[in-house]
DNA sequence: CTAGTAATGGAAATGATTTTCATTAAACAA
DNA sequence: TTGTTTAATGAAAATCATTTCCATTACTAG
């Protein structure tokens, strides 16, 4: 990364910065992998991949900026259920790109889909509209994740 | 399935049973506390609420028979994403009580809801079949959770 | 350039869940 | 009832993703 240059870079950088966050080298490598890969990465996954070139940069911090990038809003944190958490970039250069999650139980690949979001989000907002109303509750986020077997593993049946 | 019932057991006895598990006192003592408690208890939890009539059955015993009453379907294995696994009778002496979970983030309370489920169930059971006709995925199951601020913590700040 | 402090990495700690293994006790036939 | 089979059990140790500690480093404003 060459020093001093802090425009021009990552189309993160602004609302990185933005939020008061220092940008450090580790951060970009993370990012950087994140933008590059189709999601659903570990926090090891991301190690294993950012540390053929920044071999200084430690586990701890890829657990750290990926809080940091949570809180901020430019990663979602995903659990599928396996035991370890699953990062995936909130939004592209291009903007948001909604989508929600198909789990194969047998051989944990993850499946983003579009298909049927209208009608959902329409339900899930006035669920989260009607429920609010009803119990006081102030809803921020939901999960909707549906699990079964994909087309390879079931036909391996 | 389905088999004689043994006078003066529990309910679940017969489903139990029928699955060729052995009916031990630990399990019973497992099944006769969830069944007691408003659910959502975590292993520990009903550890703590088995111990006192049952020194001798062990944190170990609770999970292992957790794992088992999953398997044959008589508890639902929750997770809010605090860490640990929470645990609800699938269905009482009268049958299944189906609803959906409103899960605060503040204090970790979480409470059961039925309305608007005929909706949800309904676009659910319309979302599976179009995502298993495309996908060719065998959905076998789903999670839908809302996530915020109760009436309470939302109040408090 | 320098002070202030956010960020970092490696080691150790954490904590829920699982595994190991020797022992106990359901289930069932005799 | 009694004996045989083998599932179930408890205590301790192991796992393993994630967090905490703490001494050191390095962004950044001034
Ligand atoms: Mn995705
Ligand atoms: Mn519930
Ligand atoms: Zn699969
Ligand atoms: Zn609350």
């Amino acid at each position: 990364m060459g020093r001093g240059n802090c425009q021009g870079q990552g189309w993160w950088h602004g609302k990185f910065r933005g939020c008061g966050y220092r940008l450090t080298a580790g951060r970009e490598a993370i990012l950087d992998i994140l933008s590059k890969s189709e999601g659903h990465l570990s926090a090891e996954d991301i190690y294993i991949k950012v540390h053929p070139n920044y071999p200084n940069v430690g586990l701890t911090t890829i657990y750290r900026t990926l809080d940091v990038l949570s809180n901020v809003g430019l990663v979602y944190k995903l659990d599928f259920g396996d035991g370890r958490a699953r990062y995936e970039l909130a939004q592209g250069p291009k903007g948001a790109h909604h989508h929600h999650h198909l789990v194969c139980t047998e051989c944990n690949k993850v499946f983003d889909y579009t298909d049927f979001i209208d009608e959902e989000v329409e339900l899930l907002r006035e669920t989260e509209k009607g429920l609010g109303a009803k119990y006081n509750f102030k809803i921020t986020n939901h999960v909707l994740q549906f699990y079964g077997l994909c087309e390879k593993c079931n036909g391996r049946k």
